[in-house]
DNA sequence: TGTGTAATGTTATAATATAACATCAAAATA
DNA sequence: TATTTTGATGTTATATTATAACATTACACA
């Protein structure tokens, strides 16, 4: 089942902080350390609740002091193992994961007009993909599903525009 | 269905003249030009059967003379237009279509360990992740699916070894 | 032959990402 | 508590991927 979770305006400091208290509950649970940086960098994320790529996150983060690329990737990478965010291939960004108590395939719509991004975890796509794959003998470890076109609001703007 | 064509050493020679071909047919009937550099990047690119980037595109050209990375990425983008080859987001690499004659989604099975690369072009595959996505009221466009893990062969051996 | 358009050349630089090594902080252990 | 070990971060430099902007050339067609 999808969550029904709706981040608007209103409810985003609501959201950013769930987010943020799942990822210290989850990171206290398998003894890894969500540093200051790393914490820092996840609610970087969280606050545009969009894909955000790492130099945008460098920049700011450096409007609090010198900061250089690797301390982010480091971040990223750190985030990414844990499950907190996901990486998405074909925008080169970074967003972050909505349902990282347990480790799962998503797929991405992203949104072509308002670069906004939703994640779906449909556990159909994922089989088929599996079965289609080790149908040809290819054993599947990882899939990457990104879905560029029109969120719903924006689609309608389309469509009436032109 | 899926296309059986297998490239091996021996067929090799006749699996890029065959694509070349193709691509030659295609590019006279739809009044675009397949000029020599398109198809000499299209030709590299069949040369190795599998991802290359294009900065190693842009070393083979090199050795003929002077070319800069503009004069690749110009290529790549025509071919990947007219769907004579793909791109791997998450290689950032390009790679052949075998059958470019219509356009299509693909899906990927990229090895982990020998980097070879499978192309399905499964309707169910696609069909699925477009009803999924309509589902959630995102009006779908294009599909990036691709598939890290292990081809038949490797994972043998992956099985074996460890 | 001119004239417009598409393709390519050329230079510079943007954007994304990592290697390599130094330093520092925390946790684990004696 | 001092020691050791490990993991995290700082720092510098550079690799890799990609594009902007403008000049020049080749081709298609009037």
């Amino acid at each position: 089942m999808q969550d029904p979770f709706v981040c608007t305006p209103v409810s985003h400091h609501h959201c950013i902080s769930s987010a943020l208290d799942k990822a210290e509950t989850l990171c206290r649970s398998r003894n890894v350390r969500l540093t200051p940086i790393r914490h820092r960098v996840l609610e970087l994320i969280w606050q545009q609740h969009r894909p955000v790529g790492a130099y945008d996150l460098l920049e700011q983060l450096q409007q609090q002091g010198r900061v250089a690329p690797p301390t982010v990737y480091r971040a990223l990478d750190f985030l990414q193992q844990q499950g907190l965010i996901h990486r998405l291939e074909s925008l080169n960004a970074f967003v972050g994961c909505a349902h990282p108590q347990h480790p799962h395939q998503g797929q991405f719509l992203i949104c072509k007009s308002c670069r906004s991004l939703v994640e779906i975890t449909d556990p159909e796509i994922s089989t088929v993909i599996n079965n289609r794959a080790e149908a040809v003998g290819f054993k599947p470890l990882n899939q990457t599903v990104e879905v560029s076109g029109f969120c719903a609001g924006c689609w309608q703007k389309e469509q009436t525009n032109g």
